[in-house]
DNA sequence: CGTAATATTTAAGTAAGTTATATATTACAA
DNA sequence: TTGTAATATATAACTTACTTAAATATTACG
């Protein structure tokens, strides 16, 4: 498991990019599809998943969709035109920096200093 | 440059392998380093990079030697044995969250899901 | 009948950062 | 020589993105 003080601050664009991916998604399916991406190593916390759905909502990037299943609600989401160029923004601030972690974790010793 | 809650939580790993691969460094000498190996996308703030320091090394994972360099003072920290242990572990947590990252964001539609 | 899985909500608390300020020397330009 | 930028460290006050925890409700399985 990789610890949540990492995982921080990755949230919105993770969300973000799996809804691009998949046109829309609810919430307890997003945590689903995390752990499977990720071979169970980042899991999401609802406490943290659902307030940023809802503050995405409020800022115009998702848009909603209650269904029913089973008799349970789910609450689907997907990006409005503005999500769609948040996401793009988003997914290029986070390749730099994986680019960036790359570069200092790859360093070998006597190779790329003097 | 990447938002400082995307680099949030990496700041430990990032000194750790630097001090890592150069042996002994200085808090300055630190920030200069990951801006020139981030090509500017990661600016460390002294805010934040010297408390870190300082905890590191109340915890025993560095020390340090003070030196005089030009009538400024200069504290080079280096690894402890625990240190080096401490980094292992970080670098390897590091690895497996840059794989995270990349299997979200490198999701290709149609080609993996279904 | 109890537990696990499914599904969402939200209040309270933590801590890792940011922001701002302080201090002091060297180097360079106008 | 006066001011600005670079070098070098320290720390107090504040922010905020989370974690933790608790609540609610249905289905599925042993």
């Amino acid at each position: 498991m990789i610890s949540p003080d990492l995982i921080k601050g990755s949230l919105k664009t993770i969300v973000l990019r799996l809804l691009k991916e998949n046109g829309r998604m609810y919430g307890y399916e997003i945590t689903r599809k995390v752990e499977e991406l990720t071979a169970g190593r980042i899991k999401l916390t609802y406490g943290a998943l659902y307030p940023v759905l809802h503050k995405l909502e409020n800022e115009g990037v998702l848009v909603t969709e209650a269904e029913n299943f089973n008799n349970r609600i789910r609450i689907y989401y997907s990006l409005t035109p503005k999500g769609n160029s948040v996401v793009a923004e988003k997914v290029n601030e986070m390749k730099e920096f994986i680019d960036s972690l790359q570069s200092i974790v790859n360093l070998q010793p006597g190779l790329n200093n003097g």
